[in-house]
DNA sequence: CCTCATAATTTGAGACCTCAACTACTTGCC
DNA sequence: GGCAAGTAGTTGAGGTCTCAAATTATGAGG
């Protein structure tokens, strides 16, 4: 077996259920709360979004998806960013973004220069060379996703925007309340 | 730094922009694809709601992501799944099951049995002392789920529900069409 | 100036994950 | 029967990620 979906094409649905792909969605039971059904199909759109990007970003540029994602932020920021601001905006921790920045220096992609205020922090910065090859595989990225999200109107789209949008705000919301009750409780 | 949330949390909103977290939606142009900026926030909640449960995982059961979401693949199947199929309903790939597999065997949460009808297969089983750990850990599981989505109403959890399926199927059409474009091209 | 709490990174151990190569088995076809 | 092609699973190399501990620097208070 080489790949998932090598597999998947290949099966001859040799599952008792419907003829309907297998994925994370597979495990709930009827029983379970919409809740939980829902967040496992948000988790397989995300896995089938990032695996296929993966594997194109990998066979068309020889790269990888994290570090894509690294440059991508810094493309935004000519100063470049602080490890811990990249650490934030990529939703990791510190000690991967080290490794990563570390990949993309020797690679030539990306250079750490001091920061004069703060002799602990790093601002990391896109080289000429990284931002070429950032460029270069910029809009073909984002042509793979508008081909995967572009199958709803306007309005949909907006909806669906708006949805994760306030499932958002309301994750990182019930996260402080949690925290606080927990500092309290420890006061 | 510990933590992604820590940092996060004490950090006094040191960036130029609005008070806004940050996450991997900043990378986005107003002149972006609405595609792109759709996608960029389905994964920020995705990252959001598995981080959170990952934490969670680990500090009231000990208990890693991956082999709780094996389990839980298990506990619907008694008669046991091969591993094919378990690499399958958790997207990820062959040899990592096999990894995965090996160290819920060590820990006697799982077994492997030879599948009578073809003796490559295995066929791989909650043991009973895994079927316990699991329904302790599924029911706290399923409410933060709950919690973390039940910010909606009903009519917006079928909304978010639906958009989703459609891009589910969206997805993985556009895969077939692309595979079957390659290999016509290879003719 | 000194000290201590805090903050920005790095490090190392260990788990996860993909990819490609490999083994062992099955199947279809002669 | 026997062989080619395909399938189920494993392996090993290498990248990714988390966690916790360590390192170095800042900043406030004594």
């Amino acid at each position: 077996m080489r790949t998932i979906s090598s597999t998947q094409r290949s099966s001859a649905i040799p599952n008792h259920d419907e003829a309907q792909a297998l994925d994370q969605e597979s495990r709930v039971d009827s029983g379970d709360h919409r809740a939980l059904k829902l967040w496992l199909r948000l988790l397989t759109c995300s896995n089938l979004v990032e695996t296929r990007v993966r594997s194109r970003l990998r066979s068309n540029f020889e790269c990888t998806l994290p570090r894509f994602d690294l440059v991508a932020q810094l493309d935004r920021h000519p100063d470049g960013l602080k490890m811990g601001e990249l650490s934030q905006r990529l939703m990791v921790t510190g000690g991967n973004i080290t490794g990563i920045a570390d990949q993309l220096e020797t690679d030539g992609w990306v250079e750490r220069a001091g920061v004069d205020s703060d002799r602990r922090a790093w601002r990391v910065k896109l080289t000429p060379r990284g931002r070429k090859a950032f460029r270069q595989m910029a809009n073909v990225h984002e042509n793979w996703i508008v081909e995967l999200f572009d199958q709803w109107s306007d309005r949909e789209q907006e909806q669906l925007f708006k949805l994760l949008g306030k499932l958002k705000v309301g994750i990182r919301a019930s996260e402080a309340d949690t925290q606080e009750r927990e500092i309290k409780g420890r006061e």
